[in-house]
DNA sequence: GTCAGTGCAAAGCTTTTGCAGCGCG
DNA sequence: CGCGCTGCAAAAGCTTTGCACTGAC
């Protein structure tokens, strides 16, 4: 609250830190200091982080949070389903998952190594379709598209 | 050769073998034994294996090789194309690239571990549709399905 | 003969675990 | 005031790198 920017204002996880909270408090968990303020800067972000850019980002704002907390943190919410566990590359990703149940995939770029989110209905039809015909309940499912973006494409 | 099994006959990845040995030479590299170990496993496969699987394989079936070579020749042939790194989970797995271009995704069961490949054109489709949508020349891309299969469903 | 290919051991990273102390409920 | 939450340091994977030696061309 307070002195939030118009970027805090339109981030797409906006809600979801109090949401978390809720949720944790529910199940039964504490509260605390370093758990907090993983939650509050997860919800700042537009996309995915890994943990130490986590652990980074909080260290810059002044906020000291042990490396172990923040890999203990993101897993504690992986399992409470309020984090999407992501894995392409080095270092694994979390990001928010919302209530709602949106969500969104990732295009990422060989060239510049920006990764951009992206949803499709149509795909998420497809993909609950296939899962329906394999014999599986889904639970979840991640896509991935890995190319050039329009800065860096060739076009040769 | 000599006493090939059924099983040999009907991988989905025959010929694979052969196709890359010879776009290894090609590319200019020289043959050695460990690299020719690394791809006839592979080329065995039903599906994708981790690097621990293949240096276990390998030493099963009486070879040595280190696992810093097997590293090394996994990480040759993904630069050459020859091979589509996977990352679920734990450790990084690797499955043939065919020169057909025909590939498939995977669904992994979270409560047996098992991991399944299929193959579905209208998902192909749609993400090559995504691709031009958001502006990327695209390269490849990984679709991973999570759930539960037949036998561990609970159908609540 | 030269230089890529290989094996072993050591180093590097990400992630997990042990343990003592702090603090929420 | 008990037990969960935290931080630090150590440990535990997976993967890469350094180096000396072998072997392909």
């Amino acid at each position: 609250m307070s002195t939030d920017t118009i970027e805090t204002m339109t981030s797409p996880f906006a809600g979801w830190a109090e949401h978390a909270k809720r949720e944790l408090g529910r199940s039964g968990f504490r509260s605390g200091r370093a758990r907090a303020a993983v939650i509050d800067l997860l919800a700042l972000q537009e996309c995915c982080l890994t943990a130490q850019e986590i652990f980074d980002g909080l260290r810059a704002s002044g906020q000291t949070v042990g490396i172990a907390t923040v890999y203990r943190v993101l897993d504690q919410l992986t399992q409470q389903r309020l984090l999407q566990r992501l894995e392409f590359g080095e270092a694994a990703r979390y990001e928010p998952i919302l209530p709602s149940g949106e969500h969104h995939h990732h295009v990422l770029c060989g060239d510049c190594g920006r990764v951009e989110p992206f949803a499709d209905s149509p795909l998420e039809r497809e993909l609950d379709r296939l899962g329906d015909q394999l014999g599986y309940e889904l639970e979840g499912h991640d896509v991935v598209l890995r190319g050039f973006c329009g800065d860096c494409r060739t076009d040769s």
